[in-house]
DNA sequence: ACCTGAACACCGTTCAAGT
DNA sequence: ACCTGAACACCGTTCAAGT
């Protein structure tokens, strides 16, 4: 019986192995993701960071989708407060812009927000921003709540859709398929040309912003 | 030497191995798509389904995402060609709407629709339509190009966030965190109660077309 | 050129068994 | 209740070797 062994590896290599808690389990996944991107946030790498098997995880973070979903509601609360100066339509292109920029830093997270919508606190106080400055438009409460959708929407899938798995091959492809469209079978593809595909994506995005809020303000909820 | 064995097992259980082809891949993925659902539309299944080793597929498609890209384009053929009747706005949301309905029977297929956009034939016709209706409507090229993107994304992502992933559970999570909001903290959510997740599947997409047709029309691109 | 077997480097999730 | 090792049932993609 050997008393007081040398300190053991594992006791000497890090600082006292943590308990797992969710908070501890979801800033690890963060940690991961700010460094390496979504698709190594995954159960047997996280698992691996926090120094135990993946099974354990399941205790704290009901799947790999639900775990997504609170990494997205952590980075929300990166995005800052409503701005304070500018009209109504400034400040709600603001906060979405804001929002927009930050899921351009992780277009895979804002594919995953699509399906598995975040339901924390900072995602709360963004819905809530955002009906206030509809309220303050004038625009009725009906078309506020949905449009309040159709906004967030337009947002994340902008950001997805500039995922790294759409490559710029498959860019340039798509531009050259639309370049030598026949006239005769595709005439206004044809006439319009590169004007499908031209515009920096924060032009896009500003003017799809405006012609939605102009959309929402105009059209009743009929039922 | 043994002359003429035995048909041997592999001539005798299946008709002829066919040759491989694009097309070839192409349906057989679409066979297992509505079969099984997109999921199981990997490479190794389909190599197995082909008779052959999942390496040989990559001679005839670059990736996974090509593959689904591909099957999308296929599917986008059985929508039916754009409505002879009513006003432009109606004929606009009835395509659009036979678009969504179809990508709903394939939420996963609308997910990576996404971020791998198809470029085939059939994606083609479709936004040619779209631009045909959007002209006859008297909208300025220029927020037609910019408006079919608008208007196919919002049916892409709105079939996509109906993914199998977003299971019931978690909208009852979203539902009961709404309405147990505060109305100190979060005084206009907590003021629309259930109106933020109101109304039937087809009422909010028939809200939200007209609500984007609109606002493109009242938009100019300015640059 | 086309096709293949085998390998590399991973996944999510479950479950029985331990503490 | 919480944690774990091990297993189950898979993935995408590459590469050297064959035809």
């Amino acid at each position: 019986m050997t008393e007081r062994p040398d300190t053991p590896r594992s006791r000497r290599e890090r600082p006292a192995k943590p308990a797992l808690t969710r908070e501890g389990i979801v800033a690890a996944a963060v940690a991961i993701l700010r460094a390496e991107g979504l698709q190594k946030v995954t159960m047997r790498r996280l698992a691996q960071e926090l120094d135990t098997g993946p099974a354990s995880l399941y205790v704290y973070v009901r799947n790999t989708a639900e775990l997504h979903a609170a990494v997205l509601d952590e980075l929300l609360g990166t995005v800052g407060p409503a701005p304070a100066e500018g009209s109504w339509r400034e400040r709600l292109e603001r906060v979405l812009t804001a929002y927009t920029a930050m899921l351009f830093e992780h277009p895979s997270l804002a594919r995953s927000a699509l399906t598995a919508r975040p339901s924390g606190p900072h995602y709360l106080n963004l819905i809530e921003t955002l009906l206030a400055l509809l309220d303050e438009g004038g625009v009725p409460p009906a078309q506020a709540a949905w449009g309040v959708d159709l906004l967030l929407q337009h947002a994340t899938a902008t950001a997805a859709e500039h995922s790294a798995e759409a490559s710029e091959e498959d860019w340039d492809a798509l531009r050259s398929t639309l370049r030598s469209v026949s006239d005769r079978t595709h005439p206004r593809i044809a006439a319009l040309g590169d004007a499908l595909l031209s515009g920096a994506p924060e032009a896009r995005l500003s003017w799809a912003l405006r012609a939605l809020i102009a959309g929402i303000e105009r059209t009743a909820v009929t039922d």
